[in-house]
DNA sequence: TTGTGTTTTACGACCTCC
DNA sequence: GGAGGTCGTAAAACACAA
């Protein structure tokens, strides 16, 4: 162990059994009435290195880990309320021996986390959720495509079975007139129309008389 | 041992509320 | 105007693979 990791690791021990010792141990600058700060990282704009009153080297200021202990207290003040009044601020900084910002700051960090947390929890939400509905509009498409395919089918049956209906009467003594009365009214499939429903596929609609009809032929079929 | 990614502590800037 | 909030980020502490 370097005599770095030594000095780290005597300073974190010290720190967790007198949580004191570091606020108590930073010089105050003169005049100062306010409680001594615990640890200042220097910030690019030197205020906070002036009130360290050093550079930072002499190790006193290093940034200092918050003990297990201190920790679970501070997670279970924040299970019980998120927000941090000044009055639960300052009680939990005696308890823990921790200056009242440092209190302020965890609870600004842990309140951060907490919001990362949640908008990871709900983007992984939404993500299952639209998983989901891609898994159940491919469904739906497979569905579609294998309905087409039976309309599909039909249309060629219906065209099969129309076929043979003329075939059918053309070949009947009673062809002629038959043609004429179609000819007249409507035709024999005259309710029976194709239409164009702009998907690229045809539509097929048929009335009752539609099955009249075929009722009507079978004795020529 | 060292390089690198992640977590934790702390701060500055800015905003809102009373 | 001050207290306390969020947001973005610096830097120490830590974890871990190579």
């Amino acid at each position: 162990m370097s005599n770095q990791n030594v000095d780290d690791h005597n300073l974190l021990f010290i720190s967790q059994m007198y949580p004191n010792v570091y606020t108590s141990s930073i010089p105050q600058q003169a005049g100062d009435s306010k409680p001594a700060q615990p640890m200042r990282r220097r910030r690019k704009k030197g205020v906070a290195v002036a009130e360290q009153g050093g550079d930072g080297s002499n190790g006193w200021f290093r940034k200092r880990k918050l003990s297990d202990e201190q920790v679970r207290m501070l997670e279970m003040s924040f299970g019980d309320e998120h927000k941090l009044e000044s009055e639960r601020k300052d009680r939990l900084a005696k308890e823990l021996g921790l200056d009242p910002r440092q209190v302020a700051v965890w609870f600004q960090n842990r309140r951060a986390r907490w919001k990362n947390k949640r908008l990871e929890d709900e983007y992984t939400r939404l993500k299952n959720a639209h998983e989901n509905v891609v898994v159940e509009k491919c469904r739906l498409d497979s569905e579609v495509l294998h309905l087409k395919e039976q309309l599909h089918d039909a249309e060629r049956e219906i065209q099969r079975l129309a076929q043979r209906v003329e075939g059918a009467i053309s070949s009947s003594p009673l062809s002629s007139s038959v043609s004429i009365e179609a000819n007249q009214t409507t035709p024999f499939f005259g309710d029976y129309e194709v239409g164009y429903d702009g998907d690229g596929y045809e539509n097929l609609f048929y009335s009752p008389e539609y099955i009249n009809g075929f009722e009507w032929m079978s004795p020529f079929i």
